[in-house]
DNA sequence: GACAATAAGTTCTCTTTTTGAACTAATTAA
DNA sequence: TTAATTAGTTCAAAAAGAGAACTTATTGTC
């Protein structure tokens, strides 16, 4: 399988992938998250090459997920920022940031913690069913055909 | 920065991506969660190059995400199964998913739909505050240094 | 006993991607 | 006139990935 047609493929993870599968893409969205929005501070933080920090901007901005906003003319300077798609994959940074809070981190703990300022205290997230609102388990899944599914290869009448 | 060095990062997403930040590791552990264990089986689903396989199921492997298993001696087979540091990885790739089915399946739909077993019910995942059990919302969230933060540059006393 | 089959890799060459450093363009400030 | 700022682009060298062939250990078949 090749990297482009991965889009392609009849798998949301896959399809997911595309967009944010490589070495520093999410890197780049999680400087976002944290009000990153200009090409040089990006640069200055990841120590990226240039052109490929470049590379990743635009494709994030082609996938959806940042926007180009003017902040200045003459020179005209445009800076990156999160669309509603962008600020959507906040669960996967959570879940990311939580298995390394829990099995990355050294024996001093995690180097950052996460206050949720609704309730004022440090959290991590939860993964729980929007139908029931249980903890979701792997054991306690089961996938099936979705309206998107290719066409099965069975000959069926 | 080169890449080598992303687990030594004071950052859990950065340590996180050092184990599977690139192309192909996620869809291994996607297939390890649909029961796949064996190399030939993996090879023959994602259509990988043998000794990148071969490299990431050692890396996974090594990480602790997965484990090797004997299911035969004479000749000695082995196949890869989930450790509990693998399988706390379910929530990214519910997450991933999720997104996914939001935003990259075609006006047909999402391929493939998950079933709560718990509950009965087609479901995707909510992530909640860990204390509250609110949803969690990027403008809600603060972040502040944690028992593992590095030392500050402010030459404080 | 020779030969194909199976499973899990390793080795090889060629192509693509990434790194790191230097260069460009448009404009303001000194 | 020259330096500074910001957002890139270009280039050569190094690293990683693709695709195919080869290896090892063993069983089953002719």
């Amino acid at each position: 399988m090749r990297w482009e047609e991965l889009d392609r493929e009849p798998c949301s993870l896959a399809r997911t992938l595309s967009v944010i599968g490589d070495r520093w893409t999410l890197l780049v969205i999680r400087d976002c998250f944290l009000g990153v929005r200009r090409f040089e501070n990006f640069e200055a933080r990841l120590g990226i090459a240039r052109h490929v920090l470049a590379d990743r901007l635009k494709k994030l901005t082609e996938a959806g997920l940042l926007t180009k906003v003017p902040y200045q003319e003459r020179p005209r300077r445009e800076e990156y920022r999160l669309t509603e798609k962008g600020l959507a994959f906040y669960p996967v940074l959570i879940a990311l940031l939580d298995w390394g809070d829990e099995y990355m981190a050294g024996e001093e703990g995690p180097p950052l913690l996460r206050r949720h300022n609704k309730c004022g205290r440090i959290a991590h997230g939860v993964t729980v069913c929007s139908e029931c609102g249980e903890v979701l388990d792997p054991r306690e899944m089961s996938i099936e055909p979705g309206p998107g599914a290719p066409e099965t290869d069975a000959k069926t009448g």
